[in-house]
DNA sequence: CGCAATGCATAGGCATATCCTAACGCGAGT
DNA sequence: ACTCGCGTTAGGATATGCCTATGCATTGCG
């Protein structure tokens, strides 16, 4: 059964004529004919009484023409929403983000891109980095946001913020005074590390000529954590700069830079390239994008993403 | 769009995959692609995404989705109503009469009927005999009940009762006890006729022989006022036995027949060759020719109707 | 009362659509 | 790296749908 048959089906039922029919639907009469006979088969009962000259509907016709409008408002409703899709996005946008993007980045980028997409929901995964790049490519997530680089060919990246992993040390500490920090420098004092993940993996390159003097006395899996074990006097630890910079501010903290080469973070975000990108997740990526370029996100990429193309 | 795709498009939704949509569709895996590709078309965006070997819908997959399932329960909901309109009819049923028949005959078969097909509505049409025939030549109404002879060689008919027409005479009237009278026999008295109609038409040639010596004090268009002024004394009238059977029974009015031949007049059911009689159709065919041999009724016709084969 | 006009049905021819088989490309699992 | 699963593309056979022309019945008018 063919929705045009069924509209033809209402213009005749509007127009009483099969010939009048045709003219308005843009066919000949013996093409309304041939549908309606195809439409009686379909329901197996005749819809017209063909009266010599005259037609009338059947009972089942009256009723079937009463079902038949619904539909076919049905159908205009469902193209009336996806069209509207276009211009006002709905529904929803699920992310992956490791905790300290959830804590840190996403919030400012979600208020922003509440006030401009009111009707999309936004969900969150919260979990670790190797599960983000995981969840975009497999498509449980959307979008992830990430510690780059990335290396999975078929994600599409797009750096969007950066900032420089420094030397964690309590307010007051010697070393605060200090400019920059080497791996010595780091001897024999306890230390707070990332229990996993591609800091820790960094962190341990870093270490490495010193490894076998390290003190390590915690491994810990919450930035929120290693700010407060490092206030407390714990230790030392490593942490972006960005999310320390209220305490920073305050003078709770100190933080140095590493060297011989500063300690650069870069998070990206990131997407399957064969991914239609809806409208809502057009204005996800610009959100995320004007709101990098803030002053308290450090540097930011100003490069635009790219829509990918086929294959 | 066709339902076909529609009811292919919620499958692949259900199954989550093309290839066990083409075994469920009972169609190869090309044509489902095909489907989807024309959906797509024509709603103007694409419904899933294909991410190398899995797909996911779209948000405007999604939306559409709910509408498809909306549209085929619709026109699931459309079949059921038209099959149960073959159980259990229902609609409406217009039925064209005469005054004499509304009152006298149509009640007791519309309360019969009314039993069997109470979700049945009946509409009567109450106007005088050609208008009858035309009203149901016209297909204005489903059925027509008339006097015979009908030649309208479009109609079918079904002669469903008859009955006698007599001389209405007050009660205590000389001519009360006579077994017939013949039209000589009225010469000089006020004589009440119908206005117009079939039945006027016979009483005329009936009366022919002595019609310049005729009394005609009045004519009268309603059933009811006939018998009212006979009882009254204001005259003699003509009419069918049996609407008068009550007053007879209680004396206060008789009924002398008519000589030389008794003038009878038979009420036949008509309607339309070529109409598709639907079950309630044939039902209220059913229902007038079993009540027609009722005892109150007179001689009844018990020949079936026949349903008109095509043209 | 007959003749032209109207309106739906039917038949034949043609264009387009739809389906199937076969082969390809891509990602996934081993 | 290789093979399997899955969706896509390509090409040919079949069906479906539309149009022109014609037929048949009813209707309206002269």
């Amino acid at each position: 059964m063919d929705l045009d048959q069924l509209h033809t089906f209402l213009e005749i039922v509007r127009l009483k004529s099969f010939s009048k029919a045709a003219q308005t639907c843009y066919r000949t009469q013996p093409a309304i004919s041939a549908q309606v006979r195809q439409l009686e088969q379909d329901v197996n009962t005749s819809l017209f009484e063909r009266l010599g000259t005259r037609i009338a509907l059947t009972p089942a016709g009256k009723i079937f023409a009463e079902y038949a409008a619904q539909i076919l408002d049905l159908r205009r409703r469902a193209q009336d929403a996806i069209n509207e899709l276009e211009r006002v996005p709905r529904g929803e946008l699920l992310i992956a983000a490791n905790e300290a993007t959830c804590i840190y980045v996403l919030p400012g980028v979600f208020s922003e891109f509440k006030k401009q997409f009111p009707n999309v929901q936004i969900l969150v995964d919260r979990s670790y980095g190797a599960r983000v790049v995981e969840a975009v490519a497999d498509n449980l997530a959307d979008f992830g946001i990430t510690q780059l680089p990335v290396q999975e060919k078929r994600l599409q990246v797009v750096p969007v913020h950066s900032d420089e992993i420094k030397l964690l040390v309590p307010a007051g500490d010697p070393l605060a005074s200090r400019k920059t920090v080497v791996c010595a420098d780091l001897t024999g004092k306890p230390l707070l590390l990332p229990k996993t993940g591609t800091t820790r993996k960094r962190l341990n390159a870093w270490l490495e000529p010193v490894e076998s003097q390290l003190q390590i006395s915690m491994e810990l899996d919450s930035t929120e954590m290693i700010k407060r074990f490092v206030m407390a006097g714990l230790g030392y630890s490593f942490l972006a700069a960005s999310p320390c910079q209220e305490e920073i501010e305050a003078g709770k903290l100190a933080a140095v830079s590493l060297a011989p080469e500063p300690m650069l973070r870069r998070l990206g975000l990131i997407y399957r390239k064969d991914k239609a990108l809806s409208k809502a997740a057009l204005g996800f990526i610009q959100v995320i994008l004007d709101l990098a370029g803030s002053p308290e996100s450090g540097r930011s990429f100003s490069r635009p993403p790219r829509v990918a193309a086929g294959s």
